[in-house]
DNA sequence: GAACGCAATAGTGTCGACACTTTCTTGACG
DNA sequence: CGTCAAGAAAGTGTCGACACTATTGCGTTC
């Protein structure tokens, strides 16, 4: 699940996003990953319109896998559609955020409650070893490492949940906020906070706390929400700075990945 | 069936629309809702694999659009892509159904106490008049019209929650469940404790009371799921029953058990 | 007679082209 | 000078065609 080479390599996408509908790595797949990753990485930048023979230029191939990436993304809330003027991408205000992040808590409370009533003994151990295999050098990796371990964390939960919609239903969402929080675990404000959260949250599901978990999961949320409020506040400055972007904007290709 | 395209492009008036982005009436558009549509009404069988041909055919227009409606109905959960195969009808099996209804009764409640936090008196009340507005005619209606003011109670709720996000996902999954309620109202297990339980949920609402309000809808749901369940079983047994759907395959050759 | 392989067919994935719509440019008019 | 309109340019929406993959049907071999 974790998606991993999202970052360098090219050529194997894997992943089944949502559902667990699997495809293969055709121009269509790799449209879809590619340009998510753009638009994860804030190359593209929110608001801006989508020039589909440019993008599909920039990744050498024709304009019906790009569509049909786009519309994909469209299905997930990456990007919107307007009928004759194309693609948008859509601007995550800051209250589009926390209606994400809240929808995400409601989720992962439910996820924990189902986890904790249903799980065998043997997956609640899976996911107090994953924990435990990770959370000595968790704040030495590089950001992507963090963002992915913190990711499948919460993951796991959703799948001991034993329900794959609401696995499906996290997976997009935690999709469509991965850049805010690889924001916010490079922000200053990211420390140790998150560990201890994540370490007593382990504990409460050892524990088969349910009340007490959800409320941790909750709160551990919460915060990240609040401090990423911040984060945001200055990666859009970033963004938007001179000198940035406009790479993808030029005649010719931008290599990319 | 609703309409054909011929060769003449015209402009006509389109047809209603139900999520966040807003599309034209152009063929993808068309394509999406038309084939949404016979997925609900079972004219494409579960499991079935679906002819790109064939269905561009019927309807009219080439396969591009055909192709991007089926895109969005893959990211939407209502069909699977497999590679090189094409597309194929999901068949909602028990078990996932119970996985969506009871996602369902995640987000639900979850909006009803949003609701209950941030709603304006007058939005309770709107509630409240909606369904005192139908309550009393409810079931003389038509099963199409039941279930269209019975999901619209549900979806308001949604909306009271302010939570945009909540809203969208709950449409997404009603979308995917509508046949199945469908066919679960006009079952005879269809009774007045619908209605009851509705009623009380709106009490719930004025008194602003979130932890009962909740509870009354979780198991107002569980509720129909039980009872949806014999009644899906009754209309998968007329669905695959000879002489029924069919009309769509002409000259194909009906082959499966 | 059954398993295997090979040819023929059906079907998807992608492409380039074109029609139609929106947006930009330019020049006339007040 | 600014406004507006007509034409040009850019861009999307859809189409038909073709390459490549999966599947089916047929003939061969054991």
């Amino acid at each position: 699940m974790t998606e991993r080479a999202e970052t360098g390599a090219d050529s194997e996408p894997s992943l089944a996003n949502d559902t667990e509908t699997r495809r293969s790595a055709d121009s269509s797949e790799r449209a879809y990953h590619t340009i998510r990753k753009l638009l994860v990485e804030f190359k593209l930048k929110p608001g801006e319109r989508i020039n589909e023979v440019q993008l599909s230029r920039s990744l050498g191939v024709s304009r019906t896998p790009i569509r049909e990436a786009l519309n994909r993304l469209a299905s997930e809330g990456f990007v919107s559609l307007t009928p004759n003027r194309g693609f948008f991408i859509r601007s995550l205000s800051t209250e589009g955020l926390l209606d994400l992040y809240e929808l995400r808590s409601i989720i992962e409370c439910a996820a924990f409650r189902l986890m904790c009533e249903r799980a065998e003994d043997s997956e609640i151990d899976r996911l107090r070893q994953y924990w435990e295999a990770i959370v000595d050098g968790y704040r030495d990796q590089p950001p992507d490492i963090i963002l992915a371990e913190d990711e499948g964390f919460h993951m796991l939960i959703a799948q001991l949940s034993g329900n794959p919609e609401i696995v499906g239903q996290l997976a997009s969402i935690n999709a469509r906020i991965r850049f805010i929080r690889r924001i916010q675990i490079e922000h200053p404000s990211h420390d140790k906070a998150q560990i201890t959260s994540h370490s007593a949250i382990v504990d409460a599901a050892v524990r088969r706390d349910a009340e007490n978990g959800a409320k941790l999961l909750r709160e551990h949320i919460e915060m990240t929400v609040s401090a990423t409020q911040q984060a945001l506040k200055d990666a859009l400055l970033k963004v938007f700075a001179p000198d940035n972007g406009a790479e993808l904007k030029r005649r010719g290709r931008t290599r990319d990945a």
